[in-house]
DNA sequence: CATTAATAATAGTAAAACTATCAAAAATAA
DNA sequence: TTATTTTTGATAGTTTTACTATTATTAATG
């Protein structure tokens, strides 16, 4: 019997939860696939609706909105990947190692989990690039906050930050260092991708590079006498 | 006389200057309110007319849509930010002296600067650290890009890439340290105010804090032995 | 004063973002 | 297995957004 990796996912983010039919898994399948060749701004339900063959009224059914459908997708994403940064750091016991560990995980580019079946991780990874931080730069960010929506990121920035401060106890900006490098991690992705000379990275876009960027960045922070 | 500090503007992100008429002054003023209050999401061309006392197509003379109104307003502000970055570190000839004073700049929260009668810098400030990101993480950003409209947001990082090689000529990443400096100066911001715990300064609520936090950080990696 | 240019007023279209209804099909429970 | 509940498909409709077009009026300029 095959094991299938769950997500536990916030219920006032749907109307009805998409993991659980087929037709809910289409839409979220094949909502990342659309995100990411229309863009956000040009992705509508209607071209959902035909791209799985069903009706507008078919996705409002799973979904409130586009924006409940982003948060959706992106809690997803953070949930999923706080389960792979604590599944494959679990046996490191030194503190540095070990974020070296997540900073790579963070940085490099993701392949298609196969306990996911209806899900691409690599191009959920590119749609987060773009489109994540839409999910809560919006004006609703304390309603949604309130209900929970972002706890996903949260944990994780709290994961990461916990780990910043078993490498050094005394460092005075663990949270604030976790979130930089889990934003950073994307936006210098993007940057080297669609608007190279804000990177060091232009020529080689090589994410290896970021992840060595962002490990020299870190270090330097915490690794301070 | 008084002088007025005028922005040079990419002649493609208009159809007709507005700086260069009274109607003009005021799409792009009471633009930076609305889109304020009401979040880029839900601001319309159609509030905007209603506001100003003018028509939709009134509006549509000026800004070909909303994307382009938004680029606009980035560039506008980083244009001035760049003006005053240059202008407040122009008698400082201690490159680390200087960097210190652009992050305290970036940092800091903006007054409404009186050089410039029809826009309120404050509240421009405020919707580039919610906003602003979304000017670039669009699907068109190459084609944006190849019409230079991010190009006051590249040369300022240049500048302070720049700043930071003459700080240490050695390091490896200047120009995502600066990219990394200026894009947090916002989302730390942001996170303090809507997402508290992603940040050490939830209690405080200090820009301040943002700045010394920035300053340990980008000192932390150029002055690593 | 004549000409050009900018604006206001009005109207209209296409698409997006929903909501509602009802019958058919599928899942589930008795 | 049948009865019941739940889910889906098909269709239709509303409101708002995002735009375009036309013409008369007003303001600027030569």
């Amino acid at each position: 019997m095959k094991q299938q990796l769950q997500i536990k996912m916030n219920e006032n983010l749907f109307l009805r939860n998409p993991a659980q039919s087929e037709l809910g898994k289409k839409i979220v399948g094949s909502s990342i696939i659309l995100i990411h060749n229309n863009g956000l701004e040009n992705f509508t339900f209607k071209k959902l609706a035909e791209e799985i063959g069903t009706t507008e009224a078919g996705v409002y059914r799973y979904f409130e909105n586009k924006h409940k459908l982003l948060v959706y997708l992106t809690s997803w994403y953070w949930g999923w990947l706080e389960f792979q940064i604590v599944f494959k750091t679990n046996n490191i016991k030194n503190p540095l190692v070990k974020l070296k560990k997540v900073i790579s995980l963070l940085g490099s580019a993701v392949e298609d989990d196969l306990q996911t079946d209806y899900i691409d991780e690599g191009v959920l990874y590119k749609i987060i690039i773009t489109e994540g931080s839409k999910a809560y730069l919006t004006k609703q960010v304390g309603e949604d906050n309130e209900k929970h929506f972002f706890k996903p990121y949260k944990d994780l920035c709290s994961i990461v930050g916990d780990i910043i401060i078993e490498c050094n106890p005394i460092y005075k900006y663990p949270k604030s260092l976790a979130s930089t490098l889990i934003e950073m991690s994307h936006f210098q992705n993007f940057f080297m991708i669609n608007l190279p000379s804000l990177t060091d990275f232009g020529n080689s876009k090589e994410p290896n590079d970021i992840v060595l960027f962002l490990t020299d960045l870190v270090f330097s922070s915490i690794n301070k006498k």
